[in-house]
DNA sequence: TATACTGTAATTATAAATATTACAGTTTTG
DNA sequence: CAAAACTGTAATATTTATAATTACAGTATA
């Protein structure tokens, strides 16, 4: 699973935790240990799909644009890591029929697994992750 | 997903199209398009865990230990990636009560996660992947 | 108009995956 | 018995993927 997923729920489980104020990607950036750019480049594709909004400027930043309780982790994993579930298969090779076909047969076995997955991440909320980190 | 598992199960399949004759790691990697060393590894993991025999020597190589409707995607995943749907997750951050948690609260969910991805795993068979391969 | 931000591109550095080389040990076969 | 065809594994080199860093243009605030 790429790291982007773990940033943006990161992120997304911070901006819960503060609804009052905006957060600079400065200060996402040091709760999560990592550079602010990498924090601005995973939350521009939350903002794309509309998961968050930004605001430029001084004391500007990033808010959610929905209830934490309306965003759940397979929001955000089709939106980072779409895909990335997908094991990696060597080239194809036609002269072989196992070697021709396999990442094709196992393409679609995971394609359809990762619809079962998310189905298990559908389950958790953004609501849900701040309360777990909490209560710990 | 780490690519030992399409080897793996790429191999696993090569052994099922051929049951009569041991397969070499040459001959292995050739159909898979990767080097016989990265071969020889995955194929040692498969055997500590019983899943397959080999024979050192002229004419020697590695061959099925139980029939192929008998191991699962599962099985194979278990072997060579088990943990690996798990996100990479920054170092804990003992300043924020986010950052401190987070890897905590997203591993729990993706270790149930991976549990659910094995039963779709789980229903297909090293068989199932060779009919698939063939009618194709 | 200085300051504190976002947004992005380009570059550099680091880490992970993969290939390659090397060689010891094991069977088979001529 | 010796050459050939294998496995097994370690060590090293290469390639690729990730991540950090630098740079800078643009925007809102005070």
């Amino acid at each position: 699973m790429n790291s982007h997923f773990s940033l943006a729920v990161h992120s997304l489980t911070l901006l819960a935790f503060q609804p009052d104020r905006a957060a600079s990607s400065t200060f996402i950036a040091e709760s999560a240990s990592v550079h602010p750019v990498r924090i601005r480049k995973v939350l521009s594709l939350l903002k794309q799909h509309e998961l968050i909004q930004s605001k430029e400027g001084a004391g500007g930043g990033f808010v959610l644009s929905r209830p934490p309780e309306a965003v759940t982790l397979w929001d955000v994993y089709q939106v980072t890591s779409k895909g990335t579930l997908q094991p990696r298969c060597p080239d194809e090779n036609p002269d072989c029929s196992v070697g021709a076909n396999m990442k094709h047969v196992l393409g679609s076995v995971f394609s359809d697994g990762e619809d079962v997955f998310g189905e298990h991440l559908d389950q958790f909320t953004i609501a849900d992750m701040l309360k777990k980190c909490i209560t710990n």
